[in-house]
DNA sequence: TCTAGAATAT
DNA sequence: CATATTCTAG
């Protein structure tokens, strides 16, 4: 069990030897179905092992007691008003989420502030000034595909507190002499210093979000909302283990690491587009995947690629490691540019709601796309020497 | 197990 | 928006 439901995670444990990937929460009806394993044990059809089907057969019986168990004592909690509230609202989203039956909570994949990341944060702060530093217009300036304005909000929370702490530490050691007072934070760096700047845009580094880079975690977005959870039916097929291959899923492009790379290109039909996965032959008590959700994940994902014109285009290609030599997916990687943070801070009020994605004030959103089209969409440390 | 860093709740 | 709380990868 997991609540990681990156697709390349639940193949690499799938691979790896997993006989059955549940994306947490799991709920009732993935408890329901887990005769299933017993079923198909009993008659033989599992891989062999004594080992693992020891380890099985208790790790069943473990579950079935868990809900004999458990379930009376959580309703009790549920009752007593104890859920968490995380909780409840993963409940409210999964009814909105279609089926709704045994498939995980979509949770928002971990954004990673990359250096790269961070810096462009450190110049929207210092572009903007500190006091109007505020998450929105950091956003705005920032200027960053899929980038959110609570990622942000979150990133400048611990970004002040470093700061404050810093200052402490500072005022407490002033007395003492200067020898500790170089010691900064590792990577926040006072807002206004002047190396700073020299540092901006150089070592280019790419936003990362666990499992993928940020535009693929756009088009996870969409895949998670219409392809079903692995199921019954397509892990216990799963028999091969590949121990070259590891669940790892993190992709740290700026390190030109691809963790996931020898399983994508060992199991191309695997890709994150999902085909061969939406063939639901063999599955058993899980929902098949309706003819209308295939259309919404085609749709969803034929508007990502139709919204090609926004920069994104660089940004699309990158995630589909699938069927491209490792030589070109470096080559990609090299090319993955952010695009660059909006040249001059928007005047107050005119470009206020233009979200790079927002869904209105297409207007806007297309100003926002010209000018920064106008002004060349990849940015060189050359393109700021002068900068300054 | 602990914590930094991120998401989410208030 | 700021701040508090919770979660979780490492």
């Amino acid at each position: 069990m997991s609540a990681d439901n990156d697709w390349n995670t639940i193949l690499g444990g799938l691979f790896k030897g997993a006989v059955l990937y549940l994306v947490k929460p799991i709920t009732m009806d993935d408890l329901k179905n887990l005769w299933q394993f017993a079923f198909i044990k009993e008659r033989g059809n599992m891989f062999a092992a004594d080992e693992s089907i020891r380890t099985e057969e208790s790790s069943l019986e473990n579950t079935s007691d868990v809900r004999a168990e458990s379930q009376p004592h959580i309703s009790e909690e549920r009752q007593n008003h104890q859920s968490t509230k995380r909780e409840r609202s993963e409940e409210q989203e999964n009814n909105q989420d279609e089926t709704n039956d045994g498939s995980a909570a979509l949770k928002k994949p971990k954004l990673i502030w990359t250096e790269a990341l961070h810096n462009r944060f450190l110049q929207a702060i210092e572009v903007l000034g500190f006091d109007e530093a505020h998450p929105k217009k950091i956003l705005q300036y920032m200027n960053v595909p899929g980038l959110k304005k609570e990622n942000v909000s979150s990133h400048l929370q611990k970004y002040r507190l470093s700061l404050k702490r810093e200052q402490d530490a500072n005022k407490k050691t002033m007395n003492r002499g200067s020898t500790a007072l170089h010691v900064a934070s590792h990577h926040i760096l006072p807002p206004f210093s002047p190396q700073e700047r020299s540092l901006q845009f150089s070592n280019l580094q790419f936003m990362t979000v666990a499992g993928q880079p940020v535009a693929n975690g756009l088009v996870q977005e969409n895949l998670n909302c219409c392809l079903p959870m692995p199921s019954f039916g397509s892990a216990n097929l799963l028999k091969h283990v590949d121990s070259s291959s590891n669940g790892a899923s993190t992709i740290k492009f700026d390190q030109q690491v691809l963790h996931n790379e020898p399983l994508a290109s060992a199991y191309p039909e695997c890709n994150l587009t999902g085909g061969g996965i939406t063939d639901n032959e063999g599955l058993v008590g899980f929902p098949q995947l309706g003819d209308l959700e295939l259309e919404q994940f085609l749709e969803a994902e034929t508007d990502l690629l139709n919204n090609g014109d926004c920069g994104l285009e660089s940004l699309l290609d990158c995630p589909k490691v699938v069927d491209n030599s490792l030589q070109e997916k470096q080559q990609q990687e090299e090319q993955f540019v952010l695009p660059g943070p909006l040249q001059l801070p928007p005047p107050a009020k005119e470009q206020e709601e233009a979200d790079v994605f927002g869904a209105e004030g297409g207007t806007e959103f297309n100003e926002v796309f010209t000018m920064e089209k106008g002004t060349g969409q990849l940015f060189f440390d050359e393109d700021f020497d002068g900068f300054w």
